[in-house]
DNA sequence: CGTATTATTGATTTGTCTCAAAAAGTGTGG
DNA sequence: CCACACTTTTTGAGACAAATCAATAATACG
C-alpha cells in the first residue's frame, strides 16, 4: 500500500477529501519494474491511470511496420488519463519500461467515481490537463520552426533537470534515457538524421561525447543557438516531453 | 441576456447546476462581429474565456515578422480555458473574426468560481479538455507524416463536416473558410507551398476549383490518398481543427 | 569469440522553403 | 465603366534540410 505522503505530494492528489484519499490508497498498486520489462498491455492501459515517480517508460502500438511510439514518459508525468470520462475512438497502448521505474496504477473506475465526487480532485486533473495541452502546443510549434539539431539541443536543456547539481555553473554531464532510434522518433525524425544532426551540434556548441554520456561545456552555446526562435525563454519550465 | 437553451444544449455547460446556470447566464455576454473586427485584445483574451458559435476567426499575436497564428477556431470551438486555472508564462493573443460570427464571452474570475463550486461543470471542462488533447496529438501525428498534399485534403475532408447536405454521396462542395496564406499557415507550410501542393492535389484526386469554391468530385480517391497513414480511419470524427 | 543489436557514414532523392516575378483578383475614385 | 493601386495567388528557379537506401563501424551479449 502506499504511503499517504506520496500521494500528497503529488500535485494531482493534493488538497482531495480524505474519503478519496483513502479510497484511492486502497485501489492504488505500487511498482518497481526493471528496464525492458512490459508494465501494461493494450487492455491494461486502458483500464489504469498510471503515475510515473522516477524513471523512464515508453507508450506504443504494435504495428506492422515496426512499432508506433505514442509517447514517452518519464518523473512526475502520468498516462491514462483520458479514459477516466467516456469517449470514443480511443486505444490503448503497450506501456514498457525503458529504465528501472517507480510508479503506481490506479484502475480507472475508481478514479473516474473519485474525480465525479471530489471537487478538488477534479480540479487538479483541470490544472493538470491544461499544463498538458500547453506542452502539446509547445511542441507543434517546435515541429515547425526548429530543425533537427535544436529539437535534440532543446532535449537535452531540458533533460539537464533531471541532474540534482551540476559542479560547474556552465558545464553540465548528463547521460541520454534511452537508445538513439527512440529519441529520434521522439523528437519527429529519423535515426540517421539524429545521428548527424547530434554530431553536428557536439562540434558547433561544444559538447564533449563519451558513448551516450554528454558533457555540455557551454550552456551559453547551445541555448544560444536552441531557443533563438522559441516563444518560451531559457530556461523554460518544461519538463522534459 | 443568452438564452438558457443555448448553454444547455451545450456540452461544456450541459446539466450544471441551476445555480451555476444563472451565474454563467447573468455575466456571458453574447456577441455577433462581422468579418475582420477585433473581438478581443491581448489582455481582454487571458480575462475571458470564449466560445464560438457559427463562424471563424483566428487568434494571433503581432510580432516583429508579422503575425504569429496562435489558432483558428470555427463552430462550437472554444479558446481561454488555460486562464481559468492558475499557470505561468501564459500569454494573451488578438483574437479576430475572419468570417462574421456568433459567440458569447464568460469573464475568468467567474467561471473559475463556478468551475470550483460545480462539479458536473468541472467534468464538463476535463473532458473538454482531453478531447483537445486528443485533437493536439493527432495533430503532431500529421506534422510528422502527412505531406503538403495530404494536410491539406485532411483539412478539405473535415471541412465537409460543416456541409448540412450533400447532393450527391459521392461528390462535394465546399467553400474555402479564408485566405489562402492563413490556412496555410494553419496547416504548418508557407503559402507557395500550399499553392502548389492544393492544385497537384486537384490534379491528382478529382477536385474541380472555381476561386475558394471546390468541388470534390470523388471523396474516395481523396481519402485513399489522404488518409492511408493516418492512425485514425475515415470518416474520422474530428472536428476541423 | 562470433552473433546480434545499435550507431554512424556515404550517396542520392525528395519535399519544402526561399526569393523573385508575374498573374489574377479586389476595391476606389474619377 | 475604366484606370489605378493594392492585395492575394500562382509560377519559376535554386538552395537546403531531411528522408531514404545501402554499407560499414561500434557496441553489447551469450
Amino acid at each position: 500500500m502506499l504511503n499517504s505522503i506520496i500521494f500528497q505530494q503529488n500535485k494531482l492528489f493534493a488538497k482531495i477529501s480524505d474519503r478519496s484519499l483513502q479510497q484511492l490508497m486502497q485501489v492504488a498498486k505500487y511498482g518497481n519494474y526493471q528496464k525492458n520489462n512490459v508494465i501494461l498491455t493494450y487492455q491494461e492501459s486502458s483500464d489504469n491511470f498510471l503515475y510515473l515517480m522516477t524513471g523512464w517508460l515508453k507508450l506504443f502500438k504494435q504495428s506492422g511496420n515496426g512499432e508506433e511510439i505514442v509517447d514517452i514518459l518519464t518523473n512526475h508525468h502520468y498516462c491514462g488519463e483520458q479514459f477516466i470520462l467516456p469517449a470514443d475512438a480511443l486505444e490503448g497502448y503497450i506501456v514498457q519500461a525503458i529504465s528501472n521505474v517507480e510508479l503506481f496504477t490506479i484502475p480507472i473506475r475508481w478514479l473516474r467515481y473519485c474525480i465525479k465526487h471530489d471537487i478538488q480532485l477534479s480540479a487538479n486533473f483541470l490544472q493538470a490537463s491544461f499544463k498538458k495541452q500547453q506542452h502539446l502546443t509547445m511542441e507543434i510549434e517546435h515541429l515547425s520552426i526548429q530543425n533537427a539539431m535544436q529539437r535534440i539541443g532543446c532535449f537535452l536543456l531540458r533533460l539537464r533537470r533531471f541532474k540534482r547539481q551540476d559542479s560547474l555553473p556552465h558545464a553540465i554531464t548528463l547521460s541520454l534515457p534511452c537508445d538513439k532510434a527512440l529519441l529520434a522518433s521522439r523528437l519527429g525524425m529519423r535515426a540517421e538524421t539524429f545521428s548527424r544532426a547530434l554530431s553536428k551540434l557536439c562540434r558547433q556548441c561544444d559538447i564533449t561525447t563519451h558513448g551516450d554520456i554528454l558533457c555540455i561545456n557551454d550552456i551559453t552555446s547551445i541555448t544560444h543557438y536552441v531557443c533563438q526562435h522559441c516563444s518560451k525563454k531559457f530556461p523554460c519550465n518544461e519538463t522534459i516531453d
